[in-house]
RNA sequence: GGGCGAUUAGCUCAGUUGGUAGAGCAAUCCGUUUACACCGGAAAGGUCGGGGGUUCAAGUCCCUCAUCGCCCACCA
């Protein structure tokens, strides 16, 4: 019996091979495209395929979702490598701005302390300390799940050049007038003291009271009777015969605290069917009210203040909470007799989605990015099928919400995230570059310009990913640009696809990238979605330790179809564990009988039965390629997994063993077949499961370049 | 109020252009034959949510209903 390695006669034990063959794939150099074999032997332009990996927030471990993203991305990667492309895939970490700030915020709390205590370069070196200590931690689990990519590239969105690239594009912006400094209702978390966008709010059912108020001659419903006091008109649709009348008039309305005079206005906004059909105006508190506070001209009065507590405009119940001086009012109204009735009235409020805290609009002076124009040429490039989405039905909900936009309001309170290169004068509001204006310039309103602290929304710079992850504007590798997939949760469908599309095709004329392929959410066994607060969080680094990366990573992806959810069950990634083992132990049966035959072998003469397994095996080569290139990675997985073990193993093996224990030409067939077509269902198991068979590879006799670099099997040897 | 997805074997899910239903796990029986019990073999298990339609043929296309899930939404 020829030796084979000590190990193999063991069964396999992925803690001794994984970090081993990282390390090797490191050291080979082969994650950077420039040495690659294709890189370097023709004089030809090689074809590029290059991934740009979604960068990992920066405040903790990798979930199981990340897991999902790097085994995908991997496949594409490791089979689009094989195939002989110069392959890019560029790693990153975001300092995901209000995201981390949050995460700090409550550590801060736990040690009795709070930012708003703090000065604000203190908090944000601790917070810069923080999180380079938690982008190791993100980086070495990338690792762990095998991740080729290429570290001598990786990005991090704090990084001095892309901090530079983003304010670069924030003026540009801004000269081309498509950013302004506006002065409107923003939606206001009184908890975390910033704005936020409205992708970052979540609505949520809430039960509250309809109160039904007397208005002088109307009576209106509302929900926020404690904002009477900002209320500066009332609204009726104008086609309405009961108020028709009223249309124009101003009324005196009186209130516990003072006296009102409102105007009566006709809006075509207002649902005669609801409440009375007459709605009292709050310019300052609902955006809705603000936007007919524009058409019709109103003034806007503040009765809440930033801590969402009644200011003295509310007389009385100035310094109340909002929900105290809810009660307060009522009450007063009621002993006024000017509450008609009130009903029970479920409906949906937008609150934090970080803390849950109901937003509250706030009239404030933030930038705001003019998206109609951006997502028009978005929505085009779509249409133009110059971006294409797996699952495709997703290019039904881009288009809706490139359709659907409202302008973006990229300024955030908080100290952690790029700063906005601008100046602000506090008095009038009116804010210019920094680059037009310096700090401490007078301002015509006998003000003067102060630098602007606030910093962007996170998705203003991941928007501008794919180029930044590129050295954008840096020419180095823009030859990569266009990337060819952007693959990432189908949850950022709205949140950061869309401004990808957006900021690619406002920098450069082109779409980041030709194909999105978004993947769906992993749940636990029981279908839920994971939180930390239900306990159900699965760590994919300590499913990776006990049944190894490989077999973690093709049980993500077998049977799951693009766009659609996942259910994270243990026992399948068991299976799987089995199935490394199938592999290993069938490698230990060929590598002991195959005498002296090697990879180098000449091909020798086949039987007519052995010319059929080698066309079976060719019609699997055709059927897993086909399936990779169309993003059908469950079913080449499937098909690959099926293939060695039913086919290979229980079929092949078998009808092998009376040829091997026999001497001459037969055997030597036999032996060549077994060896071939082992190592064509390593190429071709290699992106899915790496680490394993890199290793066994280098087992192979005569195998000489490292697995990563073999060229993917076209057909079968002949 | 709108949109999307799901509904297939006990459980988790596949089933690309329509052509007589598949996998893993679980459960049943047999087997320890020198790659592997993290194994092999055998058998069992579904009127593909209901109803209609198109077709020679429908899990697959169309309509409709139901249930579940997700997302969006400015009727105060």
């Amino acid at each position: 019996m020829p030796d084979v390695p000590e190990k193999l006669t063991k069964p396999y034990e992925p803690s001794l091979t994984e970090s081993r063959i990282y390390k090797l794939w490191e050291e080979s150099g082969f994650f950077n495209p420039d040495n690659l074999p294709c890189a370097n032997t023709s004089n030809l332009k090689p074809q590029t395929f290059t991934v740009i990996m979604p960068p990992p927030n920066a405040n903790g471990r990798l979930h199981a979702g990340h897991a999902l993203t790097i085994a995908l991305e991997d496949i594409m990667i490791r089979y689009n490598r094989m195939q002989g492309k110069k392959t890019l895939w560029v790693p990153g970490a975001d300092h995901a701005g209000f995201e981390t700030q949050v995460v700090y915020e409550k550590k801060l709390e736990k040690e009795g302390r709070s930012r708003f205590k703090m000065d604000r370069q203190d908090l944000y070196k601790e917070i810069m300390e923080f999180t380079l200590e938690s982008k190791k931690n993100m980086e070495a689990d990338v690792k762990a799940l095998g991740a080729s990519c290429d570290w001598s590239r990786e990005k991090f969105t704090l990084d001095p050049s892309v901090v530079s690239e983003v304010q670069e594009t924030f003026r540009k912006l801004y000269r081309d007038e498509l950013v302004y400094r506006g002065y409107r209702t923003v939606n206001w978390c009184t908890k975390h003291q910033t704005a936020l966008s409205d992708v970052e709010t979540e609505t949520t059912e809430k039960n509250d009271k309809l109160y039904y108020i007397k208005y002088g001659p109307f009576v209106v419903a509302t929900v926020r009777p404690e904002t009477i006091f900002g209320d500066v008109a009332i609204a009726v649709n104008p086609k309405d015969p009961r108020y028709q009348k009223y249309i124009g008039q101003t009324i005196e309305v009186t209130h516990p605290e003072n006296t009102l005079k409102l105007l009566v206005i006709g809006d075509d906004e207002v649902d005669r069917e609801f409440g009375t059909g007459a709605l009292k105006i709050t310019p300052a508190h609902d955006h809705n009210d603000f936007r007919m506070s524009e058409t019709h001209k109103l003034p806007r009065v503040e009765v809440i203040d930033q801590f969402g507590k009644l200011n003295d405009k509310a007389g009385k119940y100035a310094g109340m909470k909002i929900a105290e001086a809810r009660v307060k009012v009522v009450e007063d109204l009621q002993s006024l007799g000017l509450i008609e009735k009130i009903e029970d009235y479920t409906h949906a409020v937008p609150s934090c989605y970080k803390c849950n805290t109901v937003i509250e609009p706030r009239v404030m002076p933030q930038w705001f990015i003019k998206m109609a124009p951006l997502a028009k040429r978005a929505a085009d490039a779509v249409r133009a099928k110059e971006v294409r989405f797996v699952p495709d039905n997703f290019e039904k909900i881009f288009l809706y919400w490139m359709d659907n936009t409202i302008d973006w309001n990229i300024s955030r309170q908080i100290v952690w995230g790029i700063q906005i290169p601008a100046v602000i004068c506090k008095i009038c509001n009116k804010g210019d570059l920094d680059t037009n204006t310096p700090a401490g310039t007078p301002c015509p309103c006998r003000g003067v310009f102060v630098a602007d602290t606030d910093t962007f929304d996170t998705w203003f710079s991941s928007g501008q990913w794919p180029l930044l992850a590129l050295g954008y504007p840096n020419t180095k590798d823009l030859s990569y640009y266009p990337t060819q997939v952007m693959e990432t949760g189908r949850d950022l469908i709205f949140k950061w696809v869309p401004r990808m599309v957006i900021f690619g095709l406002y920098l450069t004329g082109k779409a980041p990238f030709h194909t999105v392929y978004l993947h769906g959410m992993v749940n636990d066994k029981q279908g839920k979605k994971m939180s930390k607060s239900k306990g159900n969080v699965v760590s994919p680094i300590d499913l990776t330790t006990k049944y190894g990366a490989d077999a973690l990573r093709i049980s993500l992806v077998v049977g799951n179809t693009p766009g659609n959810d996942l259910s994270l069950i243990e026992e399948k990634i068991k299976g799987y564990k089995h199935f490394c083992n199938k592999i290993w132990n069938a490698t230990r049966f060929v590598l002991t009988n195959i005498g002296n035959t090697t990879l180098d072998t000449e091909r020798p003469s086949l039987s007519l039965r052995d010319e059929e397994i080698f066309k079976e095996l060719d019609s699997v080569v055709v059927s897993v390629t086909t399936h990779l290139e169309s993003f059908r990675f469950h079913l080449a997985g499937e098909k690959l997994y099926h293939y060695f073990w039913n086919t290979f193993a229980d079929t092949i093996i078998e009808e092998m063993k009376p040829r091997l224990a026999e001497d001459g030409d037969s055997k030597k067939s036999a032996e060549w077949i077994l060896l071939h077509i082992l190592s064509i269902n390593l190429k071709m198991l290699h992106p899915f499961m790496p680490f394993l068979t890199e290793e066994i590879w280098g087992m192979l006799p005569s195998s000489k370049n490292p697995l990563i670099i073999e060229p993917w099997p076209k057909y079968s040897p002949q």
